[in-house]
RNA sequence: GGCCCCGUUGUCUAGCGGUCUAGGACGCCGCCCUCUCACGGCGGUAGCAGGGGUUCGAAUCCCCUCGGGGCUACCA
């Protein structure tokens, strides 16, 4: 049985991801990236990345640049953006104020929109006094039959008016949507929106009605958190005589507290977690498990497997709390996967920020340096969870005097224990050539001179070589360590003794 | 308050009327491996929000209640 190649018949598809620029990446959104990005692909679509900065106040050049870097970091590409323009340019909302003039003009000349002088202090009188009687408020509709005479007059005060829309009175809005299944709203409930604010910019909900049709955006896919404004944007088609898109509404990701993941929650922008050592991969594949599933039976994906399998019928609508835990179990996983020059790679960064080592990269230093971090991150590689802990688990490979927990101290302060270190310490010294095998042959004898368990000898040994209870095998922390340091290190503990 | 969305173990979820004494994953607990820790292996813990229907049969369909969330801006 074959499959028919996928969505053939209708129009290619066309996604868009369009975060405003008023912060860093937040899981929530990179999610959303994700899925869109998920779907454009496995269409053989378009990802288009657009840039809704209309909120002039709090827009900013460094979230553009954020974001985008994150969105890099995470592996999601886009076809058509703001860096690398397409043809339907320019992807930034504010370089696109003509077009939602022209359209506002068309709305108006329909007599689908009117300009409106109610000041914001005004409206919130009147909204305070609907609240206090107990009523719905809802716009009034005060200037929707002022004459041009008093448009004038109006204008001649000074006041600058924003476009409402007049929006449907009667019936109601109905949408198909791809996750939810069909929707109701009446139309009664709707208000007269504001479509340009005061400046002429538009506002969200017009802005991205205008953006979607002009760029062909075949199929909104956003958080729920849109639900209620889509019957406006339907409306907003509807009046310009456009088809809508499909529409599919993602729920929200939560924080513990079942509330919408925010701040609070610590860290929950993507730039966080790439500083606190998470793998893209990682992310990824933990960001497309909340809300989608294939089976529910595997939790490993690839990029490619994630392209291959989904699609929006897998998708969920219940709301899904972030789970720190879970995301750091999976980016172990990925972790154990990478190869020695990856790890080394990845891990680097995380390195020279511990100050373990002076190179910015891999590539800069020294063979020999590069191959000791290597290794001791090796050694680490099972026993850690994110790049962040390595420095620290690493540490005693790389500097001379350690403390000494006092967990391990009890090791040392064991009668006879400075004997045996001393004594490993002379076999270790007379062993050549210096491997594993050897190392514990030295260690066996040891034992075997003392009439002492195994145990009996590494625990002290673990302590005096990295002055913690716990470690990778000894035989390996003795290797990497090497000789000199190994007895040194022996000959000094037993000392202390 | 109004409108809308959602409701399977602590968390993410599978389940689309019978194969469910509800499956998988994270977490937690125990055992094994073992020089410690981790990895790995094995086992355990815990759930269909409640109440009415429909049906021979409901986690699955309908209604109500309850609970959670979102919107209700000249923010997106």
């Amino acid at each position: 049985m074959f499959s028919l190649p996928r969505a053939e018949w209708s129009e290619p598809v066309r996604v868009r991801f369009a975060p405003s620029p008023t912060g860093y990446l937040h899981v929530g959104g990179a999610r959303t990236a994700l899925f869109n990005w998920l779907f454009a692909r496995h269409n053989r679509g378009t990802f288009v990345l657009r840039i809704e900065d209309t909120d002039l106040a709090r827009s900013t050049e460094e979230s553009v640049t954020a974001i985008l870097d994150s969105l890099r970091w995470l592996g999601l590409d886009w076809d058509e953006g703001p860096d690398i323009g397409g043809p339907y340019a320019p992807y930034v909302q504010t370089e696109r104020l003509d077009l939602y003039q022209h359209y506002a003009q068309k709305l108006v000349e329909a007599g689908r929109a009117y300009w409106c002088f109610c000041t914001p202090e005004e409206l919130e009188e009147r909204r305070q006094q609907a609240r206090d009687n107990q009523e719905a408020w809802k716009y009034d509709r005060k200037c929707l039959h002022l004459t041009p005479q008093e448009q004038e007059r109006l204008r001649g005060e000074g006041r600058q008016p924003v476009l409402r829309f007049y929006s449907e009175d009667t019936g109601a809005t109905v949408v198909d949507d791809l996750i939810r299944g069909r929707m109701r709203f009446e139309n009664d409930v709707l208000e007269d929106f504001v479509l340009l604010k005061h400046d002429g910019v538009p506002t969200y909900n017009f802005a991205a009605v205008v953006d979607d049709a002009s760029m062909k955006i075949t199929h909104v896919i956003r958080g729920d958190d849109h639900i209620s404004n889509t019957p406006k944007q339907i409306q907003i088609y509807r009046a310009l005589g456009w088809e809508p898109p499909k529409f599919a509404h993602l729920s929200m990701i939560l924080g513990p507290d079942h509330t919408r993941l925010s701040k609070r929650h610590g860290a929950t922008s993507v730039g966080q977690y790439k500083d606190n050592g998470y793998l893209p991969e990682a992310m990824i594949n933990y960001l497309a498990l909340l809300g989608w599933s294939l089976n529910a039976t595997e939790q490993i994906f690839s990029r490619e497997e994630l392209i291959r399998h989904f699609t929006l019928e897998r998708v969920g609508k219940n709301p899904a709390v972030f789970d720190n835990q879970k995301l750091e179990w999976m980016n172990g996983v990925y972790l154990r996967k990478l190869s020695p020059e990856q790890l080394t790679q990845a891990a680097w960064p995380f390195m020279q920020a511990g100050g373990l080592v002076q190179e910015p990269s891999p590539a800069e230093a020294p063979a020999e340096v590069r191959q000791r971090v290597q290794r001791a991150l090796q050694l680490m590689q099972t026993r850690v969870r994110t790049l962040a802990a390595f420095p620290e688990a690493v540490r005693y490979f790389f500097t001379a005097d350690n403390p000494v927990e006092e967990a391990a101290a009890a090791f040392l302060a064991q009668p006879g224990a400075a004997a045996r270190l001393q004594k490993l310490a002379d076999r270790l010294e007379a062993t050549e050539p210096f491997h594993q095998e050897n190392i514990q042959a030295a260690f066996a004898a040891v034992q075997e001179e003392l009439g002492i368990s195994a145990g009996e000898l590494i625990h002290p040994a673990r302590a005096a070589l990295t002055g913690r209870k716990v470690s990778p095998g000894i035989y390996d922390v003795v290797e990497l360590l090497g000789r000199d340091e190994s007895v040194r290190r022996l000959r000094q503990a037993a000392g202390r003794s």
